[in-house]
DNA sequence: TTGTACGCGTTATCAT
DNA sequence: ATGATAACGCGTACAA
């Protein structure tokens, strides 16, 4: 168990600590011989340099985080990938980090900022309701990402963010439906103490109805449950059911995330009817598995290239002094495909 | 960006460094008034302990590394949420990971044991052809769990294996569809070159179909395409099209992930068939999309919870000194669902 | 080109 | 109960 130090490769090959980080390192000022020497050592000793030293040490790390809230959601997979490929590109290191639902994803960072030495911090979903004090001791640049709940309760000038509009989307989604017809339009929400993307989607399904002179019903919302993980299919898929039993009658059903809507297909299926013959489905994100389902499922499909691109762009740009925080709004766009039609 | 450090609490509080250290991990040895104050102005000063550092210092940490790799794959996702129930349970840190396909699983670990003072490994999936020499360098207990391609250039002492047989629960699933009555069944498989899980079940195919007296047919195999990423619903998509175009006849496909299968379902839609009237479809995992699925996927269950459960006990005993390392092979189940049918 | 010595922020040890 | 100080492993200024 005995680690073998820089201290150890120096005496083994008779030189001193400082030819041996040198050879590491790839400085210029050192013979080619005694390079490779060190180098022959370092491999038969298996030595490899303790980055907690190194971290300690160096000055700039040259690496961005990554934080995302809950793993499971495929949404920031892709998301987290197209991130990389520009981080890289940029010649930087990216940490990424999964933090989960009852984690403060604050906490996490401040741990990371002191443990590598971080030029920026990416936050992906989230709730984010935390004071401006908590947030000042961030003392590096981060960008909120498609997080929720943003602005209310913290300084805008502290940090950025790039969102849809979660509101906008929603009623968008929303008003397809009622516009193909549809006036009896069941939700899939979060649960009710949600103050996050799932409250904006649910207030931009009620504005859509209000605007169309329909009522809203409360018992046509079913809230996730909290048990189950959120978001997921099983979520979904328990909710809709419970909607089915209820004998509420609708004709539509919108559920917040694609996820919970291929449970909802599921359920339906299950319950002997069929969509979207008998009921229309919409979901929202845009994910790959909406264009595998049978059927494929309409959604509201976030620009993820574009957010990840222009997120990672900004956060560049404003460790360079190039730019200042900003909070930028994409559109999403409706995507229509066989889980809807007209009545 | 000025870094506040345990000096600065120290200084501003009047005391030595060393009780402020002691107030932050909890040290028996100190005044509970000093050890509140202290604590306030931490909380004031928004200081963080830096890790580097600490992990620099600390004898030991208690934590274990789960190295993923391919962050796509559901499968892993439940799987290292078994785990860390289990780790926590322990009072162990979990430190996740994920490796690239393209990245050397060994090189990151030995980066990981260096900068973390890990107790242990975890790999999940990879497909592990490394020398014993190389993995000589890993001197912290490691167990290789659901990784394929194991055991042929490797020495059986210097690690632990968690696996089901893979050659025999594809020899297995290919049997169900026989003697449901398929005698032309196609496969999705791994690239031609896979030395790993997918070769092993390529293999399990072959078995089945010859110790039935079927003839292997190279046209019924389609391999993934290695331009799109791998076991995923495009590859299962892309390659299912694939068959279908080339007018081969077979009743049945299996398709060695979920995933694939998922795809596979499309694009058997697509072509206007049914499943599992005009082809049954099988996966293998038993990842949840398949219970969602319509129709629900017939799959081979890998036991993940009780793999989970074995693989994070073992890694504990060996640490403890309690046991050596050995080689688990846990057993599949087939779990027959709506996609099959008897002909 | 190479070696010596110091300091990074923290914890452990030993005094007090 | 508290403080001073020596490590931990590494990078680097500076001396040689």
């Amino acid at each position: 168990m005995e680690q073998v130090t820089i201290k150890d490769i120096a005496r083994i090959c008779g030189v001193g600590v400082s030819t041996v980080s040198r050879a590491i390192n790839n400085h210029p000022d050192i013979n080619p011989e005694t390079k490779n020497m060190i180098n022959r050592v370092i491999r038969e000793q298996g030595y490899v340099p303790n980055n907690s030293a190194r971290n300690l040490k160096r000055t700039e790390a040259k690496s961005i985080a990554v934080l995302v809230k809950g793993m499971n959601n495929p949404f920031f997979t892709s998301m987290v990938k197209s991130i990389e490929k520009e981080i890289k590109q940029k010649k930087y290191a990216m940490v990424l980090h999964h933090v989960e639902y009852d984690e403060d994803e604050i906490d996490v960072a401040l741990e990371l900022i002191k443990e590598k030495r971080l030029k920026g911090i990416i936050f992906l979903g989230g709730y984010f309701k935390h004071s401006s004090e908590k947030l000042g001791y961030l003392n590096v640049p981060f960008i909120l990402s498609t997080a929720g709940g943003i602005g209310e309760t913290m300084n805008q000038a502290m940090y950025s963010t790039i969102t849809v509009d979660d509101r906008k989307e929603s009623y968008q989604i929303v008003e397809y439906l009622i516009q193909s017809g549809h006036r009896k339009i069941a939700m899939l929400s979060a649960s009710r103490q949600d103050e996050s993307i799932g409250k904006l989607r649910l207030e931009g399904y009620k504005k859509a109805l209000e605007e169309h002179g329909i009522s809203f019903r409360q018992e046509l919302i079913k809230s996730m449950d909290e048990t189950v993980e959120p978001y997921s299919m099983e979520n979904g898929y328990q909710a809709t059911r419970q909607l089915l039993d209820s004998k509420e009658e609708f004709t539509a059903l919108y559920a917040i995330s694609d996820m919970m809507a291929v449970g909802a297909l599921r359920a339906i299926h299950e319950a002997g009817k069929r969509v979207p013959e008998d009921y229309s489905v919409v979901g929202f994100d845009g994910i790959d598995i909406g264009k595998y389902c049978i059927p494929t499922i309409t959604t509201v499909n976030q620009p993820i290239e574009e957010m990840a691109k222009e997120t990672i762009g900004l956060l560049f740009d404003i460790i360079a002094g190039k730019k200042k925080h900003q909070h930028k709004v994409f559109s999403g766009e409706i995507v229509i495909r066989e889980s809807t039609k007209s009545i």
